[in-house]
DNA sequence: GCCAACGTTGGC
DNA sequence: GCCAACGTTGGC
């Protein structure tokens, strides 16, 4: 089982969103190495759920539900995929990027490395 | 609102 | 193939 990092602007669509949903279907993804990272998702891999630009940190947890398909959102462009998600819970105490930053053990993270990027691997030997 | 980082586009 | 211009992301 992999982790993995999705970001997500709380003003466009936030956790609070995703779990009166219930189910999200994550597209959109421009980004070849996020299109990467998405293709290699596999069911019930767990995902962290952070919230960029406002009220910024990992918020909840998901879990992947399908593995990726063609981006219906571009039918004519056959290079992006979206991936399927499921809220498994919500943080009790969200996890801010101020604390990520402050952890050592965290200094590898992509969130830290590649601010931009959306879709990230969060492996526990920290070697990403 | 500003700006740094960085990915993409397009001219040559 | 290079690189300048430009657009977007995201932290502050």
């Amino acid at each position: 089982m992999n982790y993995w990092l999705v970001k997500s602007e709380p003003d466009v669509y936030g956790w609070h969103h995703f779990n009166e949903q219930g189910r999200a279907v994550w597209d959109g993804v421009r980004n070849y190495q996020a299109r990467n990272n998405l293709k290699a998702m596999r069911l019930g891999d767990q995902v962290l759920f952070y919230h960029s630009v406002t009220n910024i940190g990992v918020v909840g947890l998901a879990k992947v539900v399908r593995e990726s398909y063609p981006d219906p959102t571009s039918p004519e462009d056959l290079r992006w995929v979206v991936i399927e998600l499921e809220p498994v819970m919500a943080l009790d105490k969200p996890v801010s990027l101020a604390r990520i930053k402050a952890e050592p053990l965290l200094a590898n993270l992509s969130l830290i490395r590649q601010s931009r990027l959306s879709v990230m691997p969060v492996r526990p030997t920290n070697l990403n």
